[in-house]
Formats: structure tokens, C-alpha cells, sequence
DNA sequence: ATAAATACCTTGCGATACAAGGTACTAAAA
DNA sequence: TTTTAGTACCTTGTATCGCAAGGTATTTAT
């Protein structure tokens, strides 16, 4: 019930994690931990039990497609690539994300 | 179970609704129906379904107070204010605003 | 064989936006 | 004086989603 900033954050977080994700799967085919690397390295911490069930409910949707590829060191991956529906959608949170931020923008800065 | 762009922005607005709402009236106490006018006009619409719980939510951690105020035509309005916490608060979320907005670009720019 | 590493996936929980519906007060019209 | 319209407050039920925790399967090294 209590609210707190971790809290709040983590609120936001969700709201962009997806165009995250499709923006880093965008450049090339990648499996979950390559993701999950990815995104450490932008100080966004994401684990295993968030990231399965949302490449899967892209894939289901027709955004995402993955490959199976054989591993060096285990058993084999699933690389993820974006549809061409995905791009289309990519292009739409693209313009979600401007729009969000003008609208932040717009309160903060009315009446100073 | 379906993923659309707007299902996605509504995601997106969910994480910065409340960061939205701690701006608009941290600039002076306002009661519900201003606060939705003010949103609407940044193009943010929300629903009073949303606000009611969200206010309560934020009364009860100590981040809002209120004062009950008479209104000319009609019932008594609750007019909303930012607490000494709250300031603190808001100044946390502004923070995670602006590591956000620096998570997506760091992640849109690398190997560009 | 067994253990360790790596990869995939599912279940249950808590949080929360929103639709829909409800209560209460004021003022003006019938 | 009753009724109606307007305004304001609030609650309940539903769906969604991140995350913790736990489970299964494959490969490789001991």
C-alpha cells in the first residue's frame, strides 16, 4: 500500500522496458542473456522471470520471431529478431516515447 | 494477451502518471477536475477511476495532504498539496525521470 | 555417472489503471 | 416542497504486468 521511489520507478520502468527491448533487439538477433547484458550496460536491471514472458507475448503478437542457434557452451538459443509488423510497432512506441516526453515537458513547464 | 501500440503507450503512461500529477500540483493545491483539465490540456487523459485511488494512495503515505474547501456551486472540493515529504518525493522521481530518459538514449545510440 | 554451467519456461503475488457504478451535497425548476 | 441537474467524492471488479521463486532440459567437464 505504501509508496515509495523505488517503487515509482520501478512503475515507470515498466512503461519503456518493451521499447527497450525492441530497440536493442532492432540492431541485430539476440537471445535472453545477451539482452539482459545489454541493458545492465544502461544501468536498466532486468531478470530472467520478467524477460521470458514478454518475448514470449511479443512473439505470440506477431512483433517478435526468434531462431534456434546451436551454443559453443550449452544448449542452444533462442535469437529473437524483429518482424516487419515489429518495426511498424517499433515506429509507433518511438513516437509514444516523444510524445511522453513533450508531455513532461509541457508541465513543467506551464506557468514559470 | 494481444500486444497493440496503444496498450503499450497506456503502459508507458502509467509509469510517469504519477510523477505528472506530483508536478501539476506541486505548483499549487488543486482538486480533482483541475487536475484532470491540466492533464487533458498536456494531452494526458485520465479518468477519475484513476485519480481517486491514486490520490488516497498518495495522501496515506504522507506525500499529499488536503484541505476541504467550499465551492460556489456545488459540494466542497478537497484541494490537494504537496507535504515536506512530498517535495523530497518529488524530487526522487525527478531524478528517476531523467535517468530514464538517459537509459533510452544511451541504449538508441549505441553502435550507431 | 555426477556435477556444474547455461538456457529455457511457469506459477503465484502484488501493484495499479480503468470501467462502471454508487453516494452525497447544492441550487434551481416544477 | 419535491424533483431534477450539476458537481464532487469514493468503491468494486477486471485485466495487465514486473518480479521472485522454482522447475526442466541440454551440454560439458570431472
Amino acid at each position: 500500500m505504501a509508496i515509495n521511489a523505488e517503487n515509482v520507478k520501478s512503475q515507470m520502468r515498466k512503461g519503456y522496458l518493451e521499447y527497450c527491448i525492441l530497440l536493442i533487439i532492432a540492431k541485430k538477433p539476440m537471445y535472453v542473456s545477451d539482452i539482459i547484458t545489454e541493458l545492465k550496460e544502461a544501468q536498466l536491471i532486468v531478470v530472467e522471470g520478467t524477460l521470458y514472458p514478454l518475448l514470449s507475448r511479443l512473439k505470440s503478437s506477431g512483433i517478435l520471431g526468434y531462431q534456434w542457434q546451436e551454443s559453443l557452451q550449452g544448449p542452444p538459443r533462442k535469437y529473437y529478431e524483429l518482424t516487419d509488423d515489429g518495426r511498424q510497432f517499433l515506429a509507433e512506441l518511438e513516437e509514444g516515447w516523444e510524445e511522453i516526453k513533450n508531455v513532461v515537458e509541457l508541465i513543467k513547464n506551464k506557468n514559470i
